[in-house]
DNA sequence: CATGAATGAGGATTCATTCAT
DNA sequence: AATGAATGAATCCTCATTCAT
């Protein structure tokens, strides 16, 4: 359950780490990850470019760290989705939509980066294959399988493939409307995001619902 | 409606263009926008470096150009989408969703670049405003603003709304499950593309049938 | 017969490639080819870096360049050689000796290089095979060889053979002691290089008479 | 007349001496000793590149022990040479050749170091003058004017200086044929390293001959 | 106009050497 | 004394951009 830590054991390499990861996340409020140089994020950390190189095989040997360190929130905020009583399906999904769109909008910088490079870099993010977020989202799914009614004639399989679906759905809408909202395709939607937030647990709901339910 | 021409007028520039543009599409089929150089694409086109910059100021300048092609393809695919007789908004919507699904499958290659560049570039892929999709966005709305009952009380604006969402949440959807479906967030949804595809419209049609019924 | 050239066509290219040769030579005149910058070569030749690297892959590819120039002069000497009449064997050995003392002596610097770095990167100086020596080692051969007895008994081959080992000696003897006097094993030779030179010939022709005479 | 020990007198030193030796003599089977670095040196002694800072001035001055290694093997080898009874100088100088080649085929990787950097750094290698090679040769030389008339007319100088002349073209004809059996200018004598070999004493002893003989 | 040689700033990377622990 | 983290100068190499031909 617990994500893994990448971090060196040695104190002072530890602090090094650290550094680098803080300079990195320092510099992608302002630019992109493609257009920070390492000695700019040697500066950032107060070492010099050998040191880095010491750490580090190259930038992207830098992604794991960020995928990681958003993971560890990730993490975090999930146990407090986790903790919340919810009294209804609707209730959980409208507030499991408000929540995720301020975790989203919060970190926006970092997420960005993670999501551009993931594609871009695949091979070397997810090299750890322990960092992987299947089991981040399946917690997610579950948090809506409490809803589902034991009498239901469903399939588990069935309602879990739903659950997914709405979760997939719901992060995936979100992220696009922040990130992005001006492009293609949030730009298809003409709502402000407000109302977008306000709608999006509607759909889901929509057709959660009948999935869950006992006929 | 048509969407504009941004081709110079003259014969041996336009074939230039064409040449620069059909150089970088192979060149995509191979590699990503970021490591081809302008070197490349010149050799590709068959000309040399000093013409291409005779041309365009830079490599995202080229953006656009691509970014018009694929909005030439998207539009003629629309013209098909509108002519296409639906009985009922669940076969509008399924259609429309297999029919996107296959539409953005063949397109990958370039998709992904406009889809990547668009955020890294913003300002230069949409430096000519009339490129952007609203108007193409607009007539998928409307397919689906067919099937609204005019007794309704909903006001148009709602509906409008409603189906904006819609078009919004079924390409985002698709694409994301299209481009990097072993990635974040794609990876949260369990189902293979084809069951998707088929939940999809169940999700959409659930959501929009209550906005434009009569009630 | 005739040394291939290497050079480029272009006449401006031409000019781009004997610049950096001449700025190589002149740089070997002060220190070791490995401790030669391109920065440096590109300053000698009065270009930049970039227009280096447009010539060639990387410092390296200059030996050959080195190499068949050194060629070249070798087979203008080699010529200068035959067209020479001697009246004994005693004579040839002896201007022969002489006369490439003279010879790599004034092309020490130059040689010293490629005798070392055909040593550290012989894939590389080699690489264009028509550049090889045994062509022009045999030619030297030969002038041996035009003194040998018909009648006598031995084997064409084993003429050849001793024709080859004696241009060996005299080549490798002399450039140790021109190269490296007072190194191992150079230094196990008390004799100043003049009387060397006085001497190397008559071990020489002492083992080729019996070789080439009549019984 | 021993070979001077270098090695430091505590015994902790003189083992940090030794592993960083064979540590060096380790690598050099493996590469040139200019694509060595330090840090690979320290790793194979087992200490870290702090201690070779703290015994050594840098990597070159590691050369002297190579070279004082080997000489050590080299005075031994002679020793050998010396304690063999030969009844002529035919046969002096044909075991002379044969063990040479012997000799330095088996230490051709160490050798090849030696012989290249005393070129590259001389000053260094050298900076013990006790270490030099005269001794060596000269013993050398000494095994062959044992064969000496004593009635010979020629002055002992010049004994001297034909004796040193054999030395010195056996090691350099033998050396270049072992290391570098397929350059300049090795390829110039066609013959297998076999029949070079037994070629070399008769060239040798034909020139000694008659400068030792009576007349 | 087209060409492609030349430019040179910019970034990646290495590694000998130092020095705090 | 030993360690190995940190340093940063030095070098390699790329590629967008300019400009003489």
């Amino acid at each position: 359950m617990s994500v893994p830590d990448l971090r060196p054991k040695q104190k002072r390499s530890q602090e090094t780490h650290d550094k680098f990861l803080e300079s990195l996340q320092n510099a992608l409020q302002v630019k992109y990850f493609e257009h920070i140089s390492i000695k700019e994020l040697a500066e950032g950390a107060g070492v010099s470019v050998g040191t880095f190189y010491r750490r580090f095989e190259n930038k992207e040997a830098l992604l794991p760290l960020l995928y990681d360190a958003f993971g560890k929130e990730l993490g975090e905020w999930i146990e407090e989705m986790e903790a919340l009583e919810c009294s209804s399906l609707e209730e959980q999904v409208t507030i499991l939509c408000e929540s995720t769109h301020m975790f989203l909008d919060a970190r926006k910088s970092v997420f960005r980066t993670i999501h551009l490079n993931a594609r871009l870099h695949s091979d070397t993010i997810f090299a750890n294959p322990t960092l992987d977020r299947n089991e981040a989202y399946s917690r997610l799914s579950n948090l809506l399988l409490k809803f589902t009614h034991k009498s239901s004639q469903k399939s588990d399989s069935m309602k879990q493939h739903a659950a997914d679906m709405v979760i997939y759905m719901m992060i995936n809408g979100l992220l696009d409307k922040i990130l992005y909202p001006n492009l293609t395709p949030a730009i298809a939607c003409s709502m402000s995001q407000a109302s977008f937030v306000e709608q999006l647990p509607k759909m889901l709901v929509n057709y959660l619902k009948p999935c869950f339910s006992e006929l």
